[in-house]
DNA sequence: ATCATTGCTTAAGTAACACTTATGCTTACA
DNA sequence: TGTAAGCATAAGTGTTACTTAAGCAATGAT
């Protein structure tokens, strides 16, 4: 690679003016600093660039050719400090933000529909998925934010590089149809009342009914049958409407249908059990304008 | 602008390995004066660029929009320097010739095409019109080299800057068609008999007829009836052969109608009027390959 | 758990090199 | 012919980028 970047700027400047005295002018430094430079960057090229002609600098085809590079190199780089300049100066600028299916295609949209509306310069790029694919591209510096539903069970203790603030505790159920219930649950709930029915949840490991079980009664229960398992919520809701067990859903989402006692939900006595949907940042990452708007909101 | 482009090519590397510790293995400096040059930059920017985690340096937005423009940069550097070595090593690349229109359009295409029999990786770029024209372009560097048929009356002085070297003289010759000859030119040619003659010449201030009478008779003849200006050799020639009346065009090209007796010319005694075609050159502008190699054949 | 390793940062000293001042040369223009 | 403008070169200086060294934090192995 060229061993110094700077004689190249100086080269472009000489370029525009074809003279060495104008650039110095423009650079604010001495005539002779500017022919220095050129002839240390001819050297080192081994290529001359210029032809000396009596108060001008004659470029040579090398010349153009170089300053076809440079050009649009500085060009660039100018609007791209502008726009740098601009990012500090308010909400402006690209958020790529991370979060879960169902939340991001629900709430997060939602809010950053509220949001642009407030900041039209801010636009968004937001990727769905797993905390687990979500994070790693956090740490890799793709994703300015992700927004994670970690259960307490992991997570926690091995993320030290991140910032977590929780923005949202929902409130989980684990519910079935009105139909479902009558048939199966008759009197007072148990776990071994519970132990035969059917289960859905959102991936093999049955994470979400572990978690419910350990909380409500501190052990989880093997060998539950678990008759569905499907990466959404709106899809377990439907399961759960459908008559095909019991399923873990979002209190909020079945509250008409609670009231309305089409869907039922089962009460042990304890508190429910909460679903903490966390904002995680990289720890030490300074926050752009359009992000302290976006967290202040949130 | 930017004050440090330097700290650019810095920034470049760590971003490439996201690690400073391997930049400056690349760079062959410290991993300290990396680190050093970074802080700098992004002082200067007054925005972070980096966020600084164990073992590894992640990019922010800011740092990936910078990316974006300084590396098409790089790679563009990085070729187009590899262009120069290629066009240093041999004949390649581009040469931009400029040439009156009959000369370039006749001999030096011819030139151009068994010129790139030899060399197939030089290409050209070739501009017809006035010297008046070329010669200001390739002062300014947009030329390579110029053919100019300079008469000995003008230029020569007024060309400081330039390296002139001849490269063909041909004999000039007034000639007529044999029609025309018998018709108004018999008994022996002086000054006063061709005077009442029609003629034919290239521009409205007749160049070539002032320059051949003030070769042939130490004088030019005010009040020439020229019938038909035109800046085209060929058109001249076919005037000529069509009777129109005299006109000045290289010996060679009527050398065929001379002998069979169709076309005459005007013999004085003198010898013919040399009209030189030169190779003009920017005087201190180092000789590519590809330009040796044009010169050394010509 | 503890220790060794790795990588980044900061501080201080040094060495390199870019810049300035000064001079001379060339050319254009009055 | 003289003067002014522009570039090149030389010598000296000043800035600053770099090196060395120490400190800190996080990781992974023993």
């Amino acid at each position: 690679m060229l061993t110094d970047f700077n004689r190249l700027k100086v080269f472009y400047t000489i370029y525009r003016y074809k003279s060495a005295a104008a650039a110095a002018k423009e650079l604010y430094i001495s005539q002779s600093a500017v022919s220095q430079s050129l002839g240390k960057l001819e050297q080192e090229l081994k290529t001359q660039l210029f032809v000396r002609m009596h108060k001008k600098l004659v470029p040579t085809a090398a010349a153009g050719r170089l300053y076809e590079i440079v050009e649009p190199f500085v060009r660039g780089l100018e609007g791209g400090l502008a726009w740098l300049e601009a990012e500090k100066a308010g909400p402006r600028g690209m958020l790529r933000i991370g979060a879960p299916v169902e939340f991001g295609s629900r709430n997060l949209v939602e809010f950053i529909a509220a949001f642009r509306r407030r900041h039209p310069a801010v636009f968004f790029e937001v990727s769905l998925g797993h905390p687990d694919m979500l994070l790693p591209r956090l740490a890799a510096g793709e994703l300015d934010l992700v927004f994670a539903d970690i259960f307490p069970g992991r997570g926690a203790k091995s993320l030290p590089p991140f910032a977590v603030s929780t923005v949202i505790a929902e409130k989980l159920v684990l519910a079935c149809s009105a139909g479902y219930h009558s048939a199966r649950l008759r009197g007072t709930i148990t776990p071994a009342a519970l132990a035969g029915c059917e289960f859905l949840d959102y991936s093999h490991g049955r994470p979400a009914l572990d978690n419910w079980f350990r909380h409500h009664y501190d052990k989880s229960l093997p060998g539950l049958k678990v008759v569905l398992t499907v990466e959404s919520v709106q899809a377990i809701l439907n399961g759960i409407k459908g008559g095909l067990g019991l399923g873990i859903v979002p209190e909020y989402l079945v509250e008409k249908e609670l009231k309305a006692g089409s869907v039922w939900a089962v009460r042990t006595g304890r508190p429910e059990l909460i679903n903490r949907i966390s904002l995680v940042r990289l720890k030490g990452k300074a926050a752009s304008p359009a992000e302290k708007a976006f967290l202040e909101n949130y």
